[in-house]
DNA sequence: TCACCGCATAAGTCATACTTTTCTTGATTT
DNA sequence: AAATCAAGAAAAGTATGACTTATGCGGTGA
């Protein structure tokens, strides 16, 4: 049993095997610039000393973060990293390196400006077509809210809760990626901003709107109401940014 | 050269390595449902034996698509196809076995809804803060639609260029994502509904209308009149799909 | 009936040899 | 001197075989 434990700490590993291991290194080392196309890349027979590895899993590695875009291997040309445009952004490995790079205010921007594209839209869409159990999750979640207001729950997991069972609720699959990016902007916001508008009782209320646009149908309503919601965040982020104010849209 | 043609026949590629083409087939064949988590997933051995290869590259091939969500390997439990719900649905590739699965009109449909969330904040987003030349590449597009009318220029072309103008100055790494989904939809919305919209003269002018409010800093009527362009895309998709009208949003 | 142990299995890791592609270099030709 | 071509080298790609590790399953005993 302590044997494991040395093991595991001697590797630098959380439990996983060595293949993720280094995929994971390796990705965040590529996310956080560690490496670039004009640096260059190790080849395989450096990464395999450097990680004290065999071929095999260095090699497996490779292709996993090849997978999702970050690089290209060419006989003889060595491996390179690709330009960020060709990364696969909404990858959750790949969210997590660019998270733990930099959780800068304007990347908060940028995700929040992706929630005001999609959740409007999603709350329109769960209007017009949330099953029974799905309209159920989002008003439970609004309940949840509310319990919280009260210290009864917890204020921030509710407000998550009800944001993704709207996007669940979109019953649209491309939509449906977009629940960890939300997640994630929430969870991040809380601690840049150290203002978290969540836990207000207005906010509350602003939030049972929405629920309630949803569950009467009122496509337009939900979707103009989410909108007002995010853009109260986005509006915070803006300003703790030193971003010019502009008219909403 | 004979050679090197007939050599490709034989192993079935278009030029892809070996790892590539398992790795492919495999990821279109889980897409497309011959394997499913009920089914289960070949062995190690089993898809060596059927593919001819060695361990290394169909193991490669099994991590790239493990990388994308698509597989699970477990020891002893082998390996297992995932939930959809788990898959990289933006990844390019997951896009494009997709696509070759099925292009329904509902497919269609979501992609498009995909298109009402994105477009019309990226146009928003484009008319605060779009570069010089990220204009000039917008205006360029629309001249170019004017000229296809006149047929001198591809319409189809030229009004992917305009959608990919617009997600390209919006500035946020995310949207920029979806030109590959907004040059997808438009590619096969041509094919489905045999009536498109993109080549008369007034579909022109109303993408002037985008353009204009783009270049003028109008994010409130660039949003809006994205929002509108596509919504009529999307309700030709609707009635054709059969499914019930209902108020846009 | 239930808890435990050991075995079988399939993925994980390692080492090594060989192949293919492609860049470099330098000799050959014009 | 410039262009062309061929040989060599370098790095990824492929193949094989051996060993390790985790884990589901069935049998054994309390």
């Amino acid at each position: 049993m302590e044997q494991l434990e040395r093991e595991r700490a001697a590797s630098g590993g959380d439990g996983l095997n060595v293949t993720r291991r280094i995929a994971n290194d390796l990705g965040r080392a590529i996310v956080t610039q560690r490496f670039t196309a004009d640096t260059g890349f190790p080849f395989e027979s450096q990464l395999c000393e450097q990680y004290g590895a065999s071929r095999s899993v260095v090699r497996e590695a490779v292709k996993m973060l090849t997978a999702k875009g970050l690089l290209r291997a060419r006989q003889r040309a060595g491996t390179v990293v690709q330009p960020e445009g060709s990364w696969n952004l909404l990858d959750p490995d790949v969210l997590r390196w660019l998270m733990e790079r930099d959780f800068s205010i304007d990347l908060l921007i940028d995700f929040t400006e992706m929630r005001m594209a999609i959740e409007p839209r999603a709350a329109g869409l769960a209007a017009n077509g949330a099953s029974g159990p799905q309209r159920a999750a989002i008003v439970k979640a609004i309940d949840r809210m509310f319990a919280a207001e009260q210290g009864e729950d917890d204020p921030l997991e509710a407000d998550i809760a009800f944001h993704r069972a709207v996007i669940e609720a979109s019953n649209n699959r491309f939509m449906r990626q977009f629940t960890d990016l939300s997640e994630a902007t929430l969870r991040f916001s809380i601690r840049r901003t150290n203002a978290y508008a969540g836990v207000s009782r207005a906010s509350a209320i602003d939030h049972r709107r929405v629920a309630n646009a949803i569950v009467e149908g009122n496509a337009r309503g939900a979707s103009s109401l989410m909108r007002e919601l995010i853009d109260g965040a986005l509006r915070l982020l803006l300003e703790a940014g030193g971003h010019p104010a502009h008219d909403s849209f």
